[in-house]
DNA sequence: CGAAGTTTTGATCAAATTCAAGAGTAGTGG
DNA sequence: CCACTACTCTTGAATTTGATCAAAACTTCG
């Protein structure tokens, strides 16, 4: 599942690029971040992890001393919140995190599917930040990625109706997908209903019978539990259209 | 309202410093990030600009040209989403927004209340931040603090109930209240009723009513419109505690 | 194949939305 | 300075939706 075909072996980091010149709003491409040269910097400090399907990498409140890089799989950024589980990311490859940190994780992440990451000491990332400017930039982006999407699940979350969260999340699950340049002939879910469901600030059960709702109007459909299919473009945008930047004319 | 006691003037950038020494939890104490040579700096090439009450700074979908840095004043970053308005944050002195946009701004801002503030080309800024590694690593500071809002108010938005959301609002207030260095004998809350329906994700009309439930159990109450106060701290903190870090023991 | 864990589905209940009318605020001009 | 108007906020009643609790169907994996 991880196709790198780079020459250097280390970190990756993948972002949307935020500062595309004025007058050229081409639609946005995902980008490898870093130099070779900065990988192979970051590589002689990373580690290589793996985390079994389910494990905890980290919990809310350790000691913040290490940076992920994640090269296979997901992995779920959560809460807990008086005995709820609240989701606030999935991550995949190219994602960085447990970088943003004030002396301790402020969330806990696990690994949702089997996943490979480089684990990097945050002091040593750190001290390499102070000395090299072009890596601050590349962080600022990935940053600003990140809030991007942070932002987005916000405005998922603000919605009243079940079926229009699960059809913004399912929308913007493909949105990603496209932007790793996977296919996109199906939506691939490979977190369980009860992530989704902590992500959606919704009841299993609910998010369930969403999954009935856009199904029973045909609007979209599961093949299996971790893949669905748009069958009703329009009426999918209907609902989901919101994170999509207005393509507004004039 | 702006009591700025520098010597030098220009742009501020306050933010909790994220990279505390590790074994050193102290509370987090927000900071004054910019040198004197920085703020001098950006100085050069900002311009001072005034906004009125509600009036729109700039619109979603508008050529990100111009990162504002606020003097004083409250600002609202929100987007329209199917003739409903969702608040995204509440910005403050301080606060630099504008600036993790993709060549289009992402969100519409609008002065909340009178606003003043420092506004900076976009390219400039790019052009300074690509010379000057110590204004990136503030930068990545702010969009870190950011990131954990962004963060914190999914978790508010995932509550199920309209009181414990509301209850989190107001704690978050109060935080940053603090956080500014303002009293915290009351409340302040410059926007309206249906500012912050837009950002818990109700209605106008359940968070009136949520204001009512607090009040009726004594566990908030509003001298006017725009102050509230904590009458029961226990109560209050049952319900809104969850964003708080968790001073856990040993 | 069988057992443990997930997910679906059903019935009831609580809570927020909606629509609409009434009370309160603020801002304007006489 | 007060009165009038426009706007915001509160409150009420009916409706919709999701939560909750619990049982049945389905997956997954040993």
């Amino acid at each position: 599942m991880g196709m790198q075909s780079k020459s250097i072996a280390g970190p990756e980091i993948h972002a949307v690029h935020p500062w595309t010149t004025p007058g050229n709003p081409e639609k946005p491409v995902r980008h490898q971040l870093l130099s070779d040269g900065e990988r192979a910097q970051l590589a002689k400090i990373a580690t290589i992890t793996r985390f079994n399907k389910g494990e905890l990498i980290y919990q809310e409140g350790d000691t913040a001393d290490a940076v992920f890089n994640i090269i296979s799989g997901v992995v779920t950024a959560f809460r807990v919140i008086s005995d709820a589980e609240h989701v606030l990311s999935f991550l995949y490859p190219g994602d960085l995190f447990g970088l943003s940190e004030e002396g301790q994780y402020s969330y806990s992440a696990k690994a949702t599917t089997a996943v490979v990451a480089y684990k990097m000491p945050l002091l040593t990332v750190r001290r390499i930040l102070d000395r090299n400017s072009d890596l601050d930039v590349d962080v600022i982006i990935k940053l600003c990625e990140r809030l991007r999407h942070a932002q987005r699940h916000a405005v998922i979350l603000a919605q009243k109706r079940a079926a229009t969260r699960l059809a913004m999340f399912l929308d913007m699950q493909e949105h990603l997908q496209a932007a790793r340049g996977e296919s996109v002939s199906e939506i691939h879910l490979p977190m369980d209903r009860s992530s989704i469901a902590a992500y959606l600030g919704l009841t299993l059960a609910a998010v369930s019978r969403a999954f009935r709702t856009l199904a029973s109007k045909k609007i979209v459909s599961c093949r299996s539990l971790h893949y669905a299919t748009v069958l009703n473009r329009d009426a999918f945008n209907k609902l989901a259209d919101s994170g999509t930047q207005t393509t507004k004319p004039t």
